[in-house]
This record gives C-alpha cells, structure tokens and sequence, in this order.
DNA sequence: TTTAATATACCCAGTAGCACGGATACGTTT
DNA sequence: AAACGTATCCGTGCTACTGGGTATATTAAA
C-alpha cells in the first residue's frame, strides 16, 4: 500500500473514440492517486508508446479498429507480465470475456456501468486485485455453471467433403460435381455416402442445415 | 445568428454511458457558446426532463437499452418539431441511418470521428443547418445510389406447400409425408414440383436455403 | 514400421425423386 | 356465364441418388 501513496499510478489510455478517452479524462482529474500519462486512438501505435514509457496500468477498449484489445492485451502481457490491463467494454458476451481471460487480463468494465466503478477498478488493480463489473462476473459464473459444455461432438469433415457438400449446397448433382473436382461421379458417390454417415443425416435437407450450422456455407 | 451571439444554445445529453456523457461535458467546458441544461442515461427519464425544460438541442445516443434514439426522435419531434436532434452513434450502418432520417434527425456523428466534428455539427444544428459525418454522408449516399432495392419478388406459397417444406426439411421423404398429410406420394410430388419451380430452385439444397431464408424453418 | 485417415474408384440392387402426362375444384375477373 | 388462375389430386416411366459392399494409393500419426 505505501508505494500507492508515495507516488502516482501510471495510466495509458486506448480507445477508438476520442469523446471516450476525454470522458475517462474527465473522471480522473480529480483524482490525485492516478496520473494520465499516454492517450491514442490507435492500438498499434498505442503498443509502441507503451513499450517506451511503461505505466502501471493500461485502459484499453476491446472492440478496435487496427486491432483488437485482446490482441493488444496478449502483445503486451507477453512484454510486461506485470503490466495491468483493464478491458473495457460495450458489451460482456461470453466469447469476449474468455478470450480476455485467456489472454491475461486483469479487470473487465462496461462502458454502461456507473462512473464510480472505473475509478474502483483502477484502484484494485493498482494493488494487484482483480476487477470486474458486476454484469461481467455474471456472465463468468454463468460460463463456469453452465454442464460443461453442450458436448456436441465436433463432426469433422475433410477438406475434400467440405468441397462437396459446398457443390451440393449450390445444386450440382454427382455428375457435375465430378466434372468440377476431376473426379468419377463414383468417387463423389462415396464421398456423399461417408458425409452423409458422418454428419448423421439422412437426406440433403438435414445436410443443408448441417453445412449452414456449421457455417460451412 | 444574432441569437447565437446573444443567448447560449441549450443542450440535453442523452446516452446509456455516463463515460459518454462526460466526455462530451469534458469537450463543451471551454465552449462558452454552449450551456448543458440537463444529462441522462436512461432516455425514458430524459424525455419527461426535456419536456419539461426543453433545450435548443437534444444529443442523444442510438442504441440505448430502455428506449431506442430512434423512438426518442420521433417522439420529442411530435412534441417539439423545432427541436435539433444530434445523433451519436458508434455505428453507421444503413438501416439505422434511414431509420433515423424518418424520425427526423438534424444530424448524425459517429463517435470515433473527431473531436472537433461534435462542436461543428452543434454549431451547425444552432443555426438550423443539418450535419452528418462523412463516414454517414458516405453511407447515405451508397443507399441513394443503390439501383432501387434489389427488389427480390415476393414468392408466395401456399399454407399446403409450406407444410410440404417444413416436412422436407425434416428429412422425411414423399411416401412419409403423404402419409402424414393423408395425401398420395404422387401429390406431394406435385407440390414437390410447383415448390421448385416458384422458388426457382432445383433441389432440395436449394429449398433448404430458399426456407432459412423465409423463415419458414 | 505398422496403423489410421484420406482420397480415389468401382459394382450392384433398390428406390426416391423427376419429367411428362392428365384431372377436379374453387374463387375472381370480365 | 365463360375464362382464368390457383390449389389440390393422381398415374407412368426414366434417371439420379442411396446403401451395401470392395479396393488401392498416399499420407500422417503412433
């Protein structure tokens, strides 16, 4: 705690919208603990700045233009282990959490929550605690409850099956698909045969849906 | 423009994010031609405040989760005709900007563009001028010059065609489904028939795709 | 090196779906 | 009332797909 009080937390502040980075300004000029010492708009070169004047804590918007903020956060933790990094974010959907999870971060905000927060979450991680949004541990508790996942084996097709069932789903019967591919209208024969097995369906109606399902087309 | 010189343009903020909205408090503090009369993150609340004390001009966010900045317009519009509506929007994609032109808006500002570009479009608004980001004009022009709506033709099928869809995309084959609908195998294969040929299809791929599309599965 | 997976190809028997016929019933328009 | 469009119904053949095998060359994994 003492280092706290003697001297200032470092904050880099990386945000597509420059209203927010003012806003977040805004919040903390009076707050004597937290000095502001970088801005950009931009994550690449944001990722350079920080790389020549390291701070404490890094404020980082996920959904970026140049890249994303778990890109940003996964560069720089390989960097600076230490290095906080607070997500702040729009939305809390599942996918985006894990992946910030996994890529190390330390605190997840909604860009929706109250102001009051930003300044907590600043203050946990200055002191090596973690944070996050009420809405956002939620989600995570709801991830972790959740049987495990649905086990919906993943059915996989090879390369060459895919091929097919894609000529399948534009309407080209055996034949033509064997003329496309350079192949026997046989081989095309066997090969819907094993994709049929394979992805349990019995007709090309269950495939379709199958193929759209696994947004293979 | 007298009246600008002479009296403060009176402004409401409407956004879920209270970052958002200190933000552009933040931007307007040295702008002495501006005067906030009144802030809200919940847009149901700051119809009722802007009733009541109305302002020259209403920024107010797109996207919010009690009250859509599109509904917000057409309402405050049906109250106040005269009143300048600033949209702020992350987004600026073609159905919104339509959507939001119906309603009436003055101007429309993606939040990631400049700064500087708030300050214009409200300057603009105050004298009764419309304002758009590029990126919006950009946008809207697009929709202009689109050749009409593609116009894709409404394809009508009967309450017993779709029932034969829904039954083929359940993999059944025509003997099941005439079983099923106590019709012979050969009149599913009319229907079969008239069904590929109004949809334009020519398997089942196709009419699989063809029912996603039409919400019909 | 043996095993497993992939991609290729063929045969044959059975059948589902398609093309090409034709038919009846019902409502709307002229 | 006649004409027309739409929806419903049915039969006969032919073609394409299905499902059961078997087989080989190549490559990747153990």
């Amino acid at each position: 705690m003492s280092s706290v009080l003697n001297k200032k937390i470092k904050l880099y502040i990386v945000d597509d919208h420059q209203i927010m980075i003012d806003g977040i300004k805004a919040l903390l000029t009076n707050k004597p603990a937290f000095e502001i010492i970088g801005e950009n708009t931009n994550p690449i070169n944001a990722l350079e700045e920080i790389k020549k004047n390291t701070p404490d804590i890094v404020i980082s918007d996920i959904n970026m233009k140049e890249m994303s903020g778990i890109e940003l956060t996964k560069q720089l933790k390989e960097i600076f282990p230490d290095l906080k990094i607070l997500a702040l974010s729009m939305f809390g959907d599942k996918e985006t959490i894990s992946e910030m999870l996994e890529a190390g971060i330390n605190g997840y905000v909604l860009k929706n929550t109250g102001t009051d927060e930003l300044v907590t979450a600043l203050t946990k991680l200055s002191i090596n605690q973690p944070f996050f949004s009420d809405e956002v541990t939620t989600e995570m508790m709801r991830v972790i409850s959740t049987p495990k996942t649905p086990q919906k084996e993943i059915i996989h097709l090879t390369p060459r099956e895919i091929e097919i069932v894609k000529l399948i789903s534009e309407e080209y019967n055996n034949a033509k698909i064997g003329d496309k591919l350079f192949i026997s209208e046989r081989t095309v024969e066997t090969h819907r045969k094993n994709i049929f097995r394979k992805t349990n369906t019995k007709s090309v109606a269950g495939l379709i849906k199958f193929a759209i399902d696994q947004k293979i087309i």
